[in-house]
DNA sequence: TTTGTATATGAAACAATGTTGCAAATGTAA
DNA sequence: TTACATTTGCAACATTGTTTCATATACAAA
């Protein structure tokens, strides 16, 4: 799906700082800070603009927010497989924390938690940290 | 154990802002923000020490950080229960998103992941959102 | 195609959080 | 009491996120 058809299907808006966000996260394999986007789209948004187009695809559930660390945030797409009707199967976020990268581990469903009474779950982030398979590489060679 | 004994177990120099953060983090009922700390200290020390002394007392393994938002930070100290020495059986922590509170749920272990082959787990954080006992309250009662 | 208007954007100004380098202060072992 | 490694405070800076308000624009209706 294109980022038109995208904003079209949630009835926003097709205003250029979102059909490009749209289009980047799209093209990137892996979820992209505000700095990383705002650097590619070369400045041609003011960084309010970005906080605001943000928060109106989250709201919209086209994309989400990954918060790794106190210092990393990141936004990814958000991809519907097949169960989604079913319960809210989200996935767990992996952070390499030598080379600080993050991925969304699509296949990797999040476990469901049982709390005490009187507590209502609206949500999960598992954020899983650890080294990534080329850091590890790296480690070894050394 | 005193912030005293506890430092001296771990071969830290006793100062005045280690001091006094640990028995304001033992007298709190919950996970406390750089903000609410230094508020509560009446400015005792510069922001600077407080960053380096979190840094030293998490690398001690004194205290954890909590990141329940990519706004929200919280430290507390570590209880180790009795199974420590087994696993690294870490702790849920809970976000009110009606309130803001930020809950240590000891009782609810991490459920350990499977990843790919190729990845090294080192920890795993897990944050349950949504609204806690008084909130639920509040909402009926309006 | 033109126009009206709800919506989105940009600018300025601010708040909060986190970091680095360096000189001065201090906790502790001898 | 002293020596010195460690810790602190200051200045200066970087990054991230928010609010207000005037201007620009996407798009539906004329
Ligand atoms: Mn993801
Ligand atoms: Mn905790
Ligand atoms: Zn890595
Ligand atoms: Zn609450």
């Amino acid at each position: 799906m294109t980022p038109t058809e995208i904003l079209t299907l949630y009835h926003l808006r097709k205003t250029p700082t979102r059909l490009s966000i749209l289009e980047y996260l799209q093209i990137s394999h892996l979820p992209q800070s505000e700095n990383e986007i705002h650097k590619k789209m070369q400045d041609s948004y003011d960084r309010i603009t970005f906080y605001r187009t943000i928060q109106t695809l989250m709201e919209a559930g086209i994309i989400h927010r990954i918060v790794a660390d106190n210092t990393t945030v990141r936004y990814a797409l958000n991809h519907y497989n097949s169960q989604l009707d079913e319960q809210n199967h989200d996935h767990v976020h992996f952070y390499c924390t030598k080379c600080g990268k993050v991925e969304c581990m699509e296949e990797v469903v999040v476990q469901p938690y049982h709390l005490p009474d009187g507590y209502k779950i609206e949500e999960c982030n598992v954020v899983v940290k650890g080294l990534c398979r080329q850091c590890i590489i790296k480690d070894h060679d050394r």
